[in-house]
DNA sequence: GTTACGACCTGCGAGC
DNA sequence: TGCTCGCAGGTCGTAA
């Protein structure tokens, strides 16, 4: 399940095979995948093609390809998305949704999708103030810890300023970026806190340990090319990451907990999982 | 305005 | 063997 870590790994790969290339031809295979472009695939297409990637960017769990004349096509992965560099000739993966051929005839880049969450959009570059230029669709979205002007300070502030669990604040992207459910959960666990804490009872001093805890293991995934318990996420060139193997909390569930052996707990979160000790993480009275 | 929750979607594994 | 069901989970729209 790709979330920052994940994410910046492929954008690495695409500013490297897909920067300084000229689009040939694009081919929506699977209408979903660009359900977010209202103009369509035959828009969505006619425009790609003659456009060339300048660069690779992100923000968050967001990446998008820099075009000229202030566009980009911007990419959510979902939970099972792939972007894939490919030889013209390779067959084509099963979940194919979205192909970009290029003008040097060189490899080209597929959007593999098999639980069709993610998707592309072509959109309008957007000055948003302090030089920086987002895609409209995602002006919403926060800085995330990795973007060099992150205040870390300014993020707790906005999370303390939601009434809700601590877990669903650290969720919402538009308080704090790239943070997903695993990341989340082993967060909590290195701050030893607790998912369901109330907001207003996070100290400065905890959220920021909290936000560092964050970006600290979000970093050791990147150093290890992300996270991966399947095939579903890989880099451009169908490789996984294995920073599975180094995490504490996020699908622990009975294993001993890493600092003081009690069983790793997994409760019911939001239609999903929250994985935490119960003794080094007690749930907050009441 | 803020928060909570269901829908979207597919493949896999468990249980019968 | 084959069927059903639950689970995985990020984002968005809608309801409260």
């Amino acid at each position: 399940m790709p979330e920052l870590p994940e994410v910046e790994v492929v954008r690495v790969g695409l500013q490297a095979h897909v920067a300084g290339r000229t689009v040939r031809e694009a081919e929506v295979l699977h209408p979903r995948a660009i359900r977010r472009h209202v103009l369509g695939a035959d828009d969505f297409t006619q425009r790609l093609t003659g456009a060339r990637v300048e660069a690779a960017r992100r923000r968050g769990k967001y990446l998008w390809l820099e075009l000229s004349d202030k566009e980009a096509v911007v990419a959510h992965l979902g939970m099972s998305g792939q972007m894939l560099v490919q030889p013209e000739d390779a067959p084509d993966e099963k979940h194919l949704r979205v192909r970009l051929r290029f003008d040097d005839d060189g490899p080209e880049l597929r959007f593999v999708d098999q639980r069709t969450f993610g998707g592309l959009v072509l959109d309008d570059l957007t000055d948003i103030g302090e030089r920086v230029l987002l895609p409209g669709s995602i002006a919403h979205i926060a800085r995330d810890p990795m973007d060099p002007a992150f205040d870390l300070d300014t993020a707790v502030r906005a999370l303390r300023s939601r009434r809700t669990e601590i877990k669903r604040a650290l969720l919402d992207q538009t308080l704090v970026s790239g943070i997903g459910n695993i990341y989340a959960d082993e967060a909590l666990w290195r701050a030893k806190l607790h998912w369901a804490r109330p907001t207003e009872k996070l100290t400065l001093a905890k959220g920021r340990e909290l936000l560092s805890a964050a970006s600290d293991v979000m970093n050791a995934a990147l150093g290890q090319g992300g996270t991966s318990f399947d095939a579903l996420y890989v880099n451009v060139n169908g490789q996984s990451g294995y920073f599975d193997r180094s995490l504490d909390a996020y699908g622990q569930e009975g294993l001993p907990c890493h600092r003081c052996g009690s069983p790793i707990r997994r409760e019911p979160f939001m239609n999903r999982s929250s994985f935490s000790c119960p003794r080094c993480q007690p749930r907050p009275r009441g």
